[in-house]
DNA sequence: CTTAGGATATACTTTACCTCA
DNA sequence: CATGAGGTAAAGTATATCCTA
């Protein structure tokens, strides 16, 4: 036995993706209604955004082609404003493909403060926006959707940098605790003595990453720079395993 | 209890527009 | 000045889920 039998604590490295939770699953349950209407069938009707609704309140904001180009100094909002309040029956350059909104500073800031304080309205509450902000409610709705996508796509950017730092610091000590135990092959093979002194005596400096004969650093599990040692781990019921106990780790 | 259908969510895509080299 | 590439945001589409009649 011996050293051999020293488990390795922590030398499966991954970020473990294998099932994203996000992922999009295929549609696999298509077996109760939802195959009843066919995933071929063609939809009947298409809205757009002329037909779709009246212009009720008039204020639905899109751009025309012909007018362009808010500059970024001088009035530029109260431009935009003006633009942007216009109403533009589209057409007029006879196209009938779709404008496309850009919702006014204070529209988007309204729409921004609201989405602090409740990410997933419910109707009423869309409808009450969408009143307050000249839109309709389906702009409402489209705008929240898209916003809470982005909040999301972000907050997976900073999880994913977190990873990347876990995965880092796993591997550092990962190539640490490998060395270590290399040491402590080699050791236990060239100097059988070593290996009859208590365990609690040796440990290795994280730093110079050489095996020593400090008491106090190794009875406390901990080096003086909070790294852990196999041995002064091994003198423990149970292994570290970052794996497991990610916290630890990261 | 089962089912149809509406409402609404997410995920992904398309499109119009903007910025910048 | 013109232009093409790339980014951003609004809107479209497909599908899942929940709720209700």
């Amino acid at each position: 036995m011996g050293s051999d039998d020293i488990h390795n604590p922590g030398l499966v490295l991954g970020l473990g993706f294998s099932s994203a939770p996000d992922q999009r699953v295929p549609s696999l349950k298509l077996d109760d209604h939802h195959d009843q209407f066919g995933k071929g069938s063609e939809p009947s009707l298409i809205l757009t955004l002329s037909a779709d609704q009246p212009q009720d309140s008039g204020a639905s904001s899109f751009y025309n082609g012909s007018v362009k180009r808010e500059r970024r100094v001088g009035c530029e909002d109260i431009e935009r404003e003006r633009m942007a309040s216009r109403v533009f029956d589209e057409d007029d350059d006879g196209s009938n493909g779709r404008k496309k909104l850009r919702l006014t500073k204070s529209q988007s800031a309204l729409l921004e403060e609201s989405f602090k304080q409740q990410s997933t309205p419910n109707p009423k509450q869309k409808q009450e926006l969408a009143n307050e902000l000249k839109l309709r409610r389906r702009q409402v709705e489209v705008w929240f959707q898209n916003r809470r996508a982005r909040t999301k796509f972000k907050q997976t950017e900073v999880n994913c940098e977190q990873l990347k730092k876990c995965c880092e610091t796993l591997t550092e000590e990962n190539r640490r605790l490998h060395k270590e135990l290399q040491q402590l092959k080699f050791l236990k093979f060239s100097q059988p003595s070593y290996m009859q002194l208590p365990a609690a005596t040796l440990t290795m400096c994280p730093s110079c990453e050489s095996i020593g004969g400090s008491t106090t650093s190794a009875a406390a599990g901990v080096c003086d720079n909070g790294s852990k040692s196999l041995l002064s781990m091994a003198s423990k019921p149970h292994f570290y395993n970052p794996l497991t106990n990610p916290s630890a780790a990261c």
